[in-house]
DNA sequence: TGAACAGTTTAACCCTGGCTAACTTATTTG
DNA sequence: CAAATAAGTTAGCCAGGGTTAAACTGTTCA
């Protein structure tokens, strides 16, 4: 039913899918693409408040590797999406919405680098895709890694 | 050596890394978010050259879920950058070095979905999250994905 | 206290990749 | 062959997410 193996001179078969499907799909990962931002600043965001009590816009940027200025005005779109609250030359705080989403991309994104290094891949380079992987990881997708994770116990 | 299990109130710990480390993940992660666009064209382009013999910028945007428009735009930067010839109200041809990207983006993409579907993903879904998570998977983390897809047999 | 030095913000700019609306070209078909 | 339809292009708009350069705050310390 999904097989179509005709005689093709082993040279990578195109296996075009229906266009409305295949649409579809794009359509979604547009829509991942959107909020990939938004998800790692606030789970950096996060992370800096639980190890050094505050985030600060100086941290946000060392870690993404951006300028402050990026940093500043993404943080003003993240408060007026109502992920975040900052005042002038103040720390930034998260809120009840923006600290919903950081605890999942947290979590997922801990669930792909054990996963990736579960499956033999070193730990920096696990950490390096997960930073992309992550946002395209649907809830069916991330519960397949963790039974992969969990499967092959924690060692080797 | 990749153990670091401390007594943890089982609360997900933040693990920060160093900050140019984290940067140079986020760092490369762009660099892929800037190539994901051209990459899904070129590899589209391709299937559908051997697929339908041509491709065509209505069958493009119906795939894509874009609008005509969009595709135009976009194929007139692919050529900019050397990528795709084409002229007015013509189908669209690979060069050699849009080639090579398309085949090398195939390739990938199929290991991808083989490989969510190895690990219990369904169909959809993992067609789904290959068109997102692709544009991620480094060299190491291909090789190691391969390696699940032959382990675990192609059956179910 | 005030000067020096981080840290932040603002302003002005750029490119990507969407969109709609209007127009042009090709192709099909009566 | 001409008219209808499908396909493609152009122009103008928008938001996101980067950048640099310049101005401004806040903090520290002599």
């Amino acid at each position: 039913m999904a097989k179509d193996t005709r005689r093709r001179p082993a040279k990578l078969a195109p296996v075009l899918v229906e266009p409305d499907e295949q649409a579809g799909h794009h359509r979604q990962t547009r829509l991942a693409r959107q909020t990939e931002i938004a998800e790692d600043y606030v789970e950096l965001i996060a992370d800096l408040i639980d190890s050094t009590g505050e985030a600060r816009s100086a941290d946000i940027s060392r870690r993404l590797g951006v300028t402050h200025a990026s940093v500043t005005k993404t943080v003003a779109r993240l408060q007026q999406s109502g992920l975040v609250t900052s005042q002038p030359y103040r720390a930034i705080f998260l809120t009840d919405e923006g600290r919903r989403i950081a605890e999942a991309s947290r979590r997922r994104h801990q669930i792909v680098v054990a996963f990736l290094q579960a499956i033999g891949v070193s730990e920096d380079v696990a950490r390096a895709d997960a930073e992309g992987i992550e946002h395209h990881v649907s809830a069916e997708t991330l519960a397949a890694f963790e039974r992969v994770v969990t499967e092959r116990g924690r060692g080797s």
